[in-house]
DNA sequence: GAAGTCACG
DNA sequence: ACGTACGTGACTTCA
């Protein structure tokens, strides 16, 4: 293969020559091992093709079918055949160059186009960047934390084998179930799953809490399980032995509404939300001395949309004047001043704000509250005359998705909801709450990708020796040079919050540390 | 390979 | 009466 690209590299350096790729950043990764630089201009089929159809996975070759093109059957060829693989190389190229002015003609039909050059297209060369650079680990802080998490792990193994009477795969839920449920009879109903099965849920263990010690125990055990298998042994083994540094993949044709997804490994998932994760973020680390993490991320992006797009005017005011949003909506719907807002007050208004993003039920919320059903029926009540702005805009957008079978984000992203109009509540609930949810998640994850545009160019055009390292979803890292740290400071936060005019200001905050959780 | 679980925004 | 919050990726168990 190698061979083959060294031989295309006098094609691949003509800039006139414009290069037409399924997923052109896996094509320039190889290249760029190899030392082949691809200049001038290039279309991504894969990106196309998702923009067009974000709910879908596509390969290459069910993308070839799709457009009718003659496709070669890949069992009848002779891999170790020379001639076979050149028929089907010649076939794909034939097929890929149909498939562009197809979709390049679709893309202007549904006015996505540019999205597709302005944002998707430029973002390619972006995140390949970010791949090949990598980000630091300090693999021996995470070698410690393994075995204070093993011995952790054996004590606790112990002590549940005791409470329960007897050995058992805890880590099996089934198993766990039957423990649990059958044998100590912990619960009068026991949830069961979708196939029948008891309900071993962390939700379902927290209501539990307090029956019975081996409660607290699994759920321990759980954590340190989690940590173990998929961070603190797992890392280490994707690192770079020689540059020691991480190298995820971003991909940008995955989810739906339009938001990178990261994977081997997820870069996008390291814990920070309970104190006993947090010690995994430790081990993400500047490349050498004379760099330092700097970490910025977007204040309430999706809230503040929400309040932007429905036009919201006391939430955009509680913006404007800097307020915590969670405390002037819990002063606004529990009607106290915002000074006496309780912690409990001000933790049950966040929720209702992020469940609101997500089409929350008064079901929904009494499970992530405090509150009972009736009195989050009320809540919910209240919250909307509180904001009647939000209720419209989401009356609005369900009403847009039944008329024309589509939502959109501010810069036309779309995506099809095929069953707005379904006659099974439980579908048509699915697609009312998508209606909302995706042009708010998708408005933020184009926002955030023209800003990692803008910024990628900066630096190159500065000749800077800072890198952007990590997205995830509403945050930038970046492995800063020490002596550009102000600079760089300034030329993110301003790309990141001037990215896009909008009346509520989005707002950045900054952060530098010698770890990725110092810098948060 | 599906199911269950859990890490993140 | 029903089911019940959006979007992901990775790991373990088990049929």
């Amino acid at each position: 293969l190698s061979q083959t690209f060294l031989e295309l590299s006098p094609l691949l350096k003509r800039k006139e020559i414009l290069k037409i790729l399924y997923n052109a950043k896996i094509f320039k990764k190889q290249l760029n091992h190899l030392n082949i630089p691809l200049q001038g201009d290039f279309f991504d089929v894969s990106i196309a093709e998702y923009l067009l159809n974000p709910d879908s996975n596509h390969t290459f070759f069910s993308v070839l079918q799709k457009y009718d093109c003659e496709t070669i059957n890949l069992e009848l060829l002779d891999l170790s055949n020379q001639n076979d693989i050149a028929a089907y190389l010649i076939n794909a190229s034939m097929g890929l160059f149909e498939i562009k002015n197809q979709v390049e003609k679709l893309l202007q039909n549904y006015k996505l186009i540019d999205l597709f050059y302005s944002i998707e297209l430029p973002l390619v060369d972006v995140l390949l960047h970010m791949e090949i650079n990598g980000i630091r680990l300090d693999a021996k802080l995470l070698e410690y934390y393994s075995g204070v998490l093993n011995d952790e792990l054996l004590r606790l193994t112990n002590s549940i084998y005791k409470e329960a009477g007897q050995n058992f795969n805890i880590s099996s839920p089934k198993q766990l179930g039957f423990i649990l449920f059958e044998k100590m009879r912990l619960s009068e109903k026991p949830k069961k799953t979708k196939s029948g099965q008891f309900s071993t849920s962390e939700s379902e263990l927290i209501k539990l809490k307090g029956r019975h010690k081996i409660v607290d125990y699994v759920l321990l055990f759980r954590t340190c399980q989690k940590l173990l298998s998929t961070y603190v042994n797992a890392l280490p083994l994707l690192m770079n032995n020689e540059t020691k540094k991480i190298h995820t993949t971003f991909n940008q044709s995955i989810a739906a509404t339009g938001r990178l997804t990261s994977s081997n490994p997820n870069l996008q998932n390291i814990p920070i939300r309970r104190s006993s994760g947090k010690d995994v973020r430790k081990a993400f680390v500047p490349s050498d001395s004379q760099h330092i993490l700097m970490s910025a991320d977007y204040s309430q992006i999706e809230l503040r949309l929400i309040a932007e797009l429905s036009q919201s005017d006391n939430m955009i005011e509680a913006f404007l004047n800097n307020e915590d949003i969670h405390a002037s909506t819990a002063a606004k719907v529990f009607k106290v001043d915002i000074n006496n807002v309780t912690s409990e007050m001000r933790s049950n208004a966040k929720t209702v704000n992020f469940g609101i993003i997500y089409g929350v039920s008064a079901f929904g919320l009494s499970e992530q509250t405090s509150l009972n059903r009736q009195e989050s029926a009320v809540l919910i009540d209240t919250y909307f005359k509180t904001y009647p702005k939000l209720k419209l805009f989401i009356e609005n957008q369900i009403e847009f998705a039944r008329k024309h079978g589509y939502v959109q984000t501010i810069f036309g992203r779309r995506r099809e909801l095929r069953n707005i109009n379904s006659r099974n509540a439980f579908i048509r609930g699915h697609d009312e709450r998508n209606a909302v949810n995706m042009p708010i998640q998708g408005s933020a994850a184009d926002i955030i990708k023209l800003a990692m545009i803008k910024i990628h160019n900066q630096f190159q055009q500065k000749g800077l020796l800072s890198k952007m390292v990590l997205q995830v979803h509403d945050e930038l890292v970046f492995d800063v040079y020490k002596p550009e740290k102000e600079l760089v400071k300034l030329i993110v936060k301003e790309g990141m919050e001037e990215v896009h005019n909008t009346k509520v200001p989005l707002i950045v905050d900054i952060g530098f540390g010698d770890n990725w959780l110092e810098a948060h």
